[in-house]
DNA sequence: AGCACGCCGACT
DNA sequence: GTCGGCGTGCTC
């Protein structure tokens, strides 16, 4: 056989790949698939990727690979199988993928000198000692055996665990996982960013000691590096970590776990924009290794693909302690309205509760999906309301800062004394924000000790754990806040949570806004009700009658499914179809429409199948932003290879089209 | 993505 | 006459 004396290299930079460079004799033994290269290309030197090696090439002009930035090759042919199955899925270059994989922090620390990595005597074995966990029930045995039967045959399944909090699934995962661990086979959980908190990952480590590496994006870059490098070495582990712990350089893989499946942080927001769960699926069928999607309110996509018998769906039905589900209320506002001529924060039913929880020496949450202490200022004689300069949203009041705010690029302004457009005094501060819901709670229940926690409250750091605890040791009575509280706390002492209006969620103009207010009021409401004082959860709405506050109301994930699944048959929405949308940007509105509108006519005239459909250009939710104009195309079909080869044959793997700049987003969440 | 090249409008 | 706008094309 001929020696390979050339390398296809793949760089991070949306250019097709990959590039042909030759190899230099001192480099031979170096540089092999999978290696991290520096190359010049173009007037720049860049990382790159070496995806293939040959004895000969048929370009003119070769350059050498300058050096070999690893010892060891990174990336293995499977990960470089996922990389490139990724990059074709979600429109990006294959060495964007592959740079997605790589932490950049390993990539630097490559030429380090390595520290000898600490040996690890005193790690206890794996204790199977079923002492220590909870005994299974039923739903539980029969998934477990399933599961285990799969990870043995490396039978690529999905199972797709639909189960309540405190129904049982974190210990199907550890007795899943302590399962392929007996078998040398490793295992990938991921949890949603805001979930991996140091109790998560205690939870693993109790029963998994000295095999867990956590992969946090806040590690430091050395860290990161190490546990990179501890989970590469090839001894079976267990690696806990958000989104990107996907790329683990895991070398038997039995298990992957994504815990709340249906949340969006899976999502990746730049390219790739690969939604993480999907990468999973995807990895462990290459893999043979089984994946586990848990939730208690699965995505529609997930439930979707049981129903049809593409997963395994797996129902644990009940709260391991059988402790009753919190009682839901639902207060018409309108009826609130109409009664008290008066528009109150808090109704009467949800006043009366707060006083009584309180007086008994019990804690109370407030949720409210939306900061600030006024949404909008208006004025009363000429209608105007004040805007942000650059962007199309209301500006937002801020009590404690006294000054007006844009969410969208943070902009802060003096609150106007008169009309800016008409310059009459009557100017009316209107919508609640958390400052306001904080404020008035203090006016109502005045002997409550009453604390805020959104990202206005906690941006100083060590805020956010304060409250926390002080909330926890009760020194805190009614907790006012954002989504930043719905998510996993457990305060056994909250008998009482207040949904402040459903509404803001319901109101997005998204197709999935049913679906995210009905996900967002169950994680609120298993907040109450987490001991035997028993729990009540008081949700007001505009909207009583919506499908998916009733749900909430009656904990009935299988009649929201049932209606949310039919209106998106009707509307040929995902799952029916898979989705891309094309967004457009630039400070020219006139030129962001031509070209979006030049793009679809052609589009349109290489869809012959007629295959596709096209909506669009219509301008995104929040239409500018910081002084640019943006706008979208959708494109729905049954299959995304369909549509991305229509945008390969149109735009290529350009992102840039007469000077407006294109993003291309697949399977958007 | 960068960056170079190249072709038409308003300036010393 | 040229300076410079950005539209187009290339990177092994």
């Amino acid at each position: 056989m001929s020696k390979d004396r050339f390398a296809d290299i793949v760089v991070n930079r949306p250019v097709e790949g990959p590039f042909t460079y030759s190899i230099p004799e001192e480099l031979e033994d170096a540089v092999k698939i999978g290696s991290c290269v520096e190359v010049s290309f173009g007037p720049k030197r860049l990382t790159g990727y070496v995806v293939g090696l040959s004895p000969d090439c048929n370009i003119k002009n070769v350059k050498p690979i300058s050096r070999v930035l690893d010892r060891s090759p990174l990336i293995d042919t499977h990960m470089l199988e996922l990389t490139r199955w990724l990059s074709k899925y979600y429109y990006s270059t294959w060495g964007e993928a592959i740079s997605a994989a790589v932490p950049g922090a390993l990539k630097k620390s490559l030429n380090q000198k390595r520290r000898v990595s600490q040996k690890e005597e005193d790690i206890p074995e794996y204790i199977d000692g079923s002492d220590t966990h909870l005994a299974p029930t039923p739903e539980q045995t029969v998934a477990l055996d399933q599961i285990k039967q799969h990870i043995d045959d490396k039978n690529p399944r999905v199972f797709l665990l639909h189960g309540v909090t405190g129904s049982g699934k974190t210990e199907v995962y550890l007795q899943a996982i302590g399962h392929a661990l007996k078998s040398g086979l490793s295992s990938i959980v991921l949890v949603p960013e805001i979930s991996l908190t140091p109790q998560t990952v205690a939870r693993f480590k109790a029963r998994f000691e000295g095999k867990i590496a956590v992969l946090h994006s806040r590690l430091t870059g050395s860290r990161r590096a190490s546990e990179w490098e501890r989970i590469a070495s090839g001894e079976p582990c267990v690696v806990v970590g958000a989104r990107s712990a996907i790329f683990a350089p895991i070398k038997d893989l039995g298990l992957v776990v994504v815990d709340e499946e249906h949340e969006t942080s899976y999502k990746q927001d730049d390219v790739p924009r690969y939604n993480a769960r999907d990468v999973a699926i995807k990895r462990a069928e290459l893999a043979g290794a089984v994946t586990i999607l848990g939730s208690a309110t699965p995505s529609l996509e997930s439930f979707y693909a049981a129903q049809k018998g593409r997963y395994v769906l797996i129902e644990l039905p009940e709260r391991i302690d059988s402790r009753l589900m919190p009682e839901v209320e639902i207060v018409d506002m309108r009826d609130e309205l109409s009664r008290t001529k008066k528009l109150h924060i808090f109704s009467a039913s949800l006043k009366s509760w707060i006083d009584k929880d309180v007086a008994e020496g019990k804690q109370v949450i407030l949720f409210l999906n939306r900061r600030g202490f006024s949404t909008f200022i208006s004025c009363r004689k000429c209608g105007h309301v004040v805007m942000c300069k650059r962007c199309s949203v209301s500006l937002t009041y801020h009590f404690h800062s006294k000054k007006l705010n844009c969410h969208h690029c943070n902009y802060e302004m003096d609150p106007p004394d008169i009309c800016p457009k008409c310059d009459s005094s009557y100017l009316k501060y209107w919508g609640i924000g958390t400052e306001k819901v904080e404020s008035e709670a203090h006016r109502f229940f005045p002997g409550a000790r009453i604390s805020r926690m959104d990202t206005d409250s906690t941006h100083k750091r060590g805020t956010h754990e304060k409250v926390l605890s002080k909330f926890k040791d009760h020194k805190i009575d009614i907790l006012v806040g954002t989504q930043m509280i719905a998510k996993g706390l457990d305060f056994p002492k909250v008998t009482l949570v207040g949904v402040i209006s459903a509404d803001t969620a319901l109101n997005l103009p998204d197709f999935r806004s049913g679906e995210r207010t009905f996900n967002l009021l169950t994680q609120v409401a298993g907040r109450a009700g987490r001991s035997d004082l028993g729990g009540k959860v008081i949700i007001q709405t505009y909207t009583p009658g919506h499908y998916a506050i009733q749900a909430a109301r009656t904990h009935d994930y299988n009649s929201f499914y049932g209606k949310e699944i039919s209106f998106r048959k009707d509307l040929n929405l995902p799952p029916f179809s898979h989705m891309v949308t094309l967004n457009f940007r630039g400070r020219s509105e006139d030129k962001v429409l031509k070209v979006s509108e030049s793009l679809r006519n052609k589009l349109e005239r290489k869809n012959k199948s007629g295959k596709i459909e096209i909506l669009g250009p219509a301008p995104a939710p929040i239409s500018r932003v910081k002084g640019t104009y943006r706008w979208n195309l959708f494109l729905k079909s049954d299959k995304v290879e369909r549509i991305t080869a229509l945008l390969r044959d149109t735009i290529g793997a350009r992102r840039r089209e007469n000077g407006i700049i294109v993003t291309v987003d697949v399977d958007p969440y």
